[in-house]
DNA sequence: AAACTGAACTGAACCGTTCAGTATTGTTTT
DNA sequence: AAAACAATACTGAACGGTTCAGTTCAGTTT
């Protein structure tokens, strides 16, 4: 009834710290239970008494760091534009960061060839910021800003593809990395916004204007 | 001196689609010599013979895949837009199309992981769109179309980012799978675009800029 | 004569399990 | 309060069974 002896905490966290570490620095499918018991300084034994598999550790390592910065999700200044701005800058803390991004190639070539855990990162990892910029958008098309018929999962990888593109292809290209996530915004309301200085209508529903978007 | 008997340039091939094949079904770390061997019906020693690693047979069928669609990798119609979107849609024979879309992610996490391999995934695949796409911007701003100051490395990352990053997200959403290279010309072009009067009304951003600047 | 096959083989790595011994905790008794 | 106890967690090392990259080789085909 009474647990004699609780879990070690500790273990538990250098073991996922450790994890992490080596699925962010080696590769997720390339790092062995031995590296991350000897890494950790935690027995096999031990871990494999912790989780019972290694996708059950790789899962909760995953969930660890993306749940770390659990900030105010909503934004809504008024001001859709620095709304999106703002939502595309923000970043984690530094540390949890690095190894993030570093993180990300195991987890989009891993989420490939396991679907369930696929699944599982999409929904619980990407999924809550890009409700977060949906949310964004459609407030933005109720109050006119943005024309009525905008495809909204479309906008979204307007929005947040480029940020993607350059966190893989510019890694080890130094003299390329400005941050994109302004640029991104930018170049995605300059396209989009309906907000001319000629056009001061805010009540949302109003005659779209012609655009040939085609379709 | 001379060969008494020329390898086998069947089993050759055989071997290389069998390797992609498994490469993308089941990823590339995951994919053993034997069932390479198994598959394409050729014994392992022959392939050692022709490969001197599983590297080597990696990155030949890689260049494979990628080389099979030589186009006129320029496209200068006068039409800046156009070309845009041309290049942008454009897309290898069908065969060949989901095999190399199925090799993606693994192809991100591998050169990840193995720098020398990524550099030449990188040079020799990635780089060639880009540089056609780079050429296209280069034209644009001379003439005009774009402003002199377009940071041409963030405006490859702003068109070509939303179809990798819908490649990676919506794969397994059917229900929003629209072809985003038109669109994410489209929204690069409304975005920047200069000398279109139906933008002339936006609120200046942008300073109009001098004449075209050499770079 | 060289390329092929099929099969065996090497050496190393891997995952996950087991186990005897030890350390650490909560509970009970003194 | 101190000592004894019971229950569980941890260690370190080993082990089974599998998989893998790469080699070797006797025999077959071209």
């Amino acid at each position: 009834m009474s647990m004699a002896r609780p879990r070690s905490t500790q273990a538990h966290e250098k073991v996922l710290n450790a994890a992490l570490e080596l699925f962010a620095e080696r590769g997720i499918e390339t790092t062995s239970m031995d590296a991350i018991a000897q890494a950790s300084g935690v027995s096999k034994a031990t871990i494999y008494n912790h989780w019972t598999d290694k996708e059950a550790l790789l899962l909760e390592a995953m969930l660890m760091i993306h749940g770390l910065d659990r900030e105010p999700e909503d934004v809504d200044t008024g001001d859709i534009q620095r709304d999106l701005t703002t939502v595309l800058t923000r970043k984690p803390p530094d540390k949890c960061d690095a190894v993030r991004n570093r993180l990300t190639p195991s987890l989009i070539a891993y989420s490939a060839f396991h679907p369930e855990f696929g699944r599982e990162w999409r929904h619980r990892v990407t999924e809550p910021p890009r409700q977060c910029i949906k949310r964004i958008l459609r407030r933005g098309i109720s109050r006119g800003q943005f024309p009525a018929d905008l495809d909204i999962e479309s906008a979204v990888a307007l929005l947040l593809g480029p940020m993607l593109y350059a966190h893989i292809f510019n890694k080890e290209d130094p003299s390329r990395k400005p941050d994109l996530g302004p640029i991104s915004a930018a170049n995605f309301w300059r396209a989009h916004s309906q907000n001319r200085k000629d056009r001061v209508a805010e009540q949302g529903i109003k005659k779209p204007t012609p655009r040939s978007k085609e379709r």
